[in-house]
DNA sequence: AGCACGCCGACT
DNA sequence: GTCGGCGTGCTC
């Protein structure tokens, strides 16, 4: 008999499958393809997934799998398809691809978790009893069941507190059980109504139900700001349901908010299940397992939610496409929105990308007819456009950062009962300390640029330096340490500075501030703007505020300090800049009252700004496609970034420098472009100096070709094993 | 990635 | 005389 084995892909950086033995002499069955199982592996134990079955030839001896963790595959032939196809497009090592694919709880090996729900009722004798029942808890617990079964979750509600002990008191007369119900059957009926979708938003929802009827079709939903995109998604998603399949709703990582879930759950009439990283890992496996059972109807998450299984697929939805959060940027580097992409395509179900500024990436395939480009151009209601006012603040006499004329503004904004956001895009107190004797400054001591060190932002109210870079962090030094004075001083602005100045300025208003330091804890912006209302008073933020939670008194944005954006050499951070001023200019004003936006700057004619103001984000993204183009920078060219560091600088420019010599040697260069190796733009960061290798190519397909030819010989290059080095398919930016 | 095996310096 | 440094090689 044909001896053949299970090929397991296991947790580890290494690019085969492992071969094993079904257990106690079974045989081999291909039904257990997608299935956990733990193996022996050197001394130690592993839980890897069986991705296929080896050939039936003589092998050298193989060990038996210790057990069987699944009685039907994790991964269903789709997810597992397309979890390859992701370790291909990464070059990532596929038992590595599809253990970050799991939740925690699975990939250790634990059983798949209950996904009941609990309910309780009456039993016969409970009917009988209850007419007798003394009044108290109980009693008014047994006159709810009356009426049938109710789930904890109801009770939770409709029961007020003590519920439970009262259950329990009845459960122990044999008046009443609790028993396990599915999850799904749990439906609140929807306590929001649909309003009226406008002729473009309706022209939106019959695009993706037309391309729900055809299968797999990528479409953007290019929609300014209050135009009524989530409208599109809801109306869209109950169409999926009402065909019986399954939505998944991609949001950015501050994108999930208690109040957009809540308007979901208002609407849809079927349980939604969040995934986020505020979950524990049982509450995530439970979520994962409900998808898998196809329980779960509409599942909303962040990234990793793109991982979700889906086995009664209709629509795949991404909320602020554009958003950087999508990208992953340690352990396997990929991009969510592009993932969702590939799985909407193998599912046969649409893709609806949405943002008010989309990336320069799906622009361009819209333009180019790849996406179907689905326009909403007006705000919902009566809601007006706010009024862009760019403000020259050369040689004006500048307090705390802020021009006497925007101070005016505020106070304008104030007085008429409207709330004001003051967005500056730098946390603490002031970015720099600097000795007004001797002109020393506080450098970071593991960190540096090519010129020169990185300046420590001053934090806590002038007590603490913070290294924004690799997180360091020391107290202010009582005197200079080069020359002994006293005369310290933080220089600049930043988020705190402004709000202390601001509180001062403003005493009769509340100023919060809104930034990673303030909100730390989860909820606690919710709490501050509830604790906020609907009163007159200051926001003073960084990009958190660009984006969740419903401002609707604001009427005035104040940006201030971008102008560093204007001049970053990153090839994306003019698009970033962009999309961070379209989005929090659309924070002001709503259908009541017209806001206003006041854009500070040392840089008024700068063209960014000028097209920005006068053309619209859909003019500076012109302008921008036809400077990448020139450039040969995405979406004309596609790149990879190869990055090493090491203690000391040269080991990781001698590996890059072995690394371009392999794909120059390997004839595997042709089409494609290597610039480097050079120090990376921020070369030393918490100590380590880093390099890179930039590879780039029109076609995608040489770039990987590229990559496939040289990798395995850069994996066994003895240079590597004394560094840490990581390829980046895609990289969002170069630093 | 771990973890074992394997050859050279400062200690009970 | 041993404990332990981390170099390199392997894991079905």
């Amino acid at each position: 008999m044909p001896m053949s084995a299970y090929q397991v892909l296991l947790p580890l950086p290494l690019p085969q499958a492992f071969d094993y033995l079904p257990a106690d002499g079974r045989p081999v069955q291909a039904e257990r393809i997608g299935c956990r199982v733990r193996v022996p592996f050197g001394s130690r134990e592993l839980v890897g997934i069986v991705a296929g079955i080896a050939p039936a030839e003589a092998r050298a001896e193989l060990r038996p799998l210790l057990a069987q963790l699944d009685p039907e595959p994790l991964f269903h032939g789709e997810l597992l398809q397309s979890l390859r196809w992701l370790a291909r497009y990464t070059h990532a090592p596929p038992g590595e691809v599809l253990a970050t694919a799991l939740p925690a709880a699975l990939r250790r090996g634990e059983p798949l978790p209950d996904t009941h729900a609990w309910a309780w009722q009456l039993t016969e004798a409970g009917h009988t009893a209850l007419p007798r029942l003394r009044v108290g808890q109980p009693q008014r617990l047994a006159t709810l069941l009356q009426a049938g079964p109710r789930d904890e979750d109801a009770l939770d509600t409709a029961a007020g507190r003590g519920w439970r002990s009262a259950a329990r008191a009845l459960e122990r007369r044999g008046l009443a059980v609790r028993s396990a119900i599915p999850a799904h059957t749990l439906a609140p009926a929807p306590s929001a109504i649909a309003p009226v979708a406008n002729a473009e938003q309706q022209a939106a929802i019959a695009a993706v139900r037309d391309a729900a009827q055809a299968g797999f079709a990528p479409l953007l939903l290019d929609g300014v700001t209050g135009s009524g995109k989530t409208e599109v998604y809801l109306q869209a998603i109950a169409e999926c349901l009402a065909r019986g399949r399954q939505a998944l709703v991609l949001v950015p990582e501050i994108g999930l908010t208690p109040q957009m879930l809540a308007r979901f759950r208002a609407r849809l009439g079927v349980p939604v299940h969040a995934l986020h990283s505020g979950l524990n890992d049982n509450e995530r496996a439970r979520v994962w397992t409900a998808a898998w059972r196809g329980e779960a109807r509409v599942v909303v998450g962040t990234r990793s939610a793109v991982f979700t299984p889906l086995p009664d697929a209709g629509l795949i939805v991404v909320d602020e496409e554009h958003d950087g959060s999508y990208k992953q940027l340690d352990g396997i580097r990929y991009h969510a929105r592009d993932f969702a992409l590939v799985r909407g395509k193998a599912l046969a179900v649409p893709v609806l990308l949405g943002s008010a500024t989309p990336s320069l990436e799906s622009l361009a395939n819209a333009r180019g007819g790849r996406y179907a480009h689905l326009r909403l151009s007006q705000r919902a209601g009566a809601a007006q456009p706010p009024t862009v006012r760019v403000l020259d603040v050369r040689k004006r006499p500048l307090q705390a950062g802020l021009s006497p004329e925007l101070l005016a503004a505020i106070h304008g904004a104030l007085d008429a009962g409207g709330q004001v956001l003051v967005f500056k895009n730098r946390r603490g107190y002031a970015p720099v300390l600097l000795c007004h004797d001797c002109g020393w400054s506080a450098q970071c001591p593991r960190c540096s640029t090519p010129a020169s060190g990185t300046p420590m932002t001053v934090h806590g109210g002038g007590r603490r330096l913070q290294c924004h870079h690799c997180g360091a962090r020391r107290p202010v030094p009582p005197a200079c340490p080069d020359c002994g004075g006293l005369a310290l001083q933080p220089q600049g602005v930043g988020t705190e500075r402004l709000e202390e100045w601001l509180t001062q300025q403003f005493a009769d208003v509340p100023v919060l501030r809104v930034d990673r330091g303030s909100t730390r804890r989860r909820d606690a912006l919710a709490a501050l703007l509830a604790g906020l209302g609907a009163r007159p008073g200051i926001l003073v933020g960084t990009q958190m505020l660009a984006k969740g939670h419903d401002l609707p008194q604001l009427t005035l944005v104040a940006v201030v300090g971008v102008d560093e954006g204007l001049f970053s050499a990153d090839f994306r951070a003019h698009e970033k800049l962009a999309q961070l001023l379209i989005q929090v200019a659309g924070r002001a004003g709503r259908a009541e009252r017209r806001g206003t936006v006041v854009l500070q700057t040392h840089h008024p004619e700068h063209p960014l700004l000028q097209l920005l103001v006068h053309g619209g984000y859909h003019a500076f993204a012109d302008s921008e496609l036809a400077q990448r183009a020139a450039a040969g920078f995405p979406p004309f060219a596609h790149l990879a970034l190869l990055r090493a560091e090491a203690r000391h600088a040269d080991p990781p420019l001698q590996f890059l420098q072995a690394a371009k010599d392999l794909l120059r040697s390997a004839g595997a260069d042709t089409g494609i472009e290597l610039h480097g190796p050079l120090p990376a733009p921020m070369p030393r960061r918490a100590g380590y100096q880093r390099a890179q290798l930039l590879l780039s190519s029109p076609q995608r397909g040489a770039l990987h070709a590229a990559l496939d030819a040289a990798l395995p010989a850069l994996r066994a290059l003895p240079e590597g094993r004394r560094l840490r080095w990581s390829l980046d398919v895609d990289p969002v930016d170069l630093y």
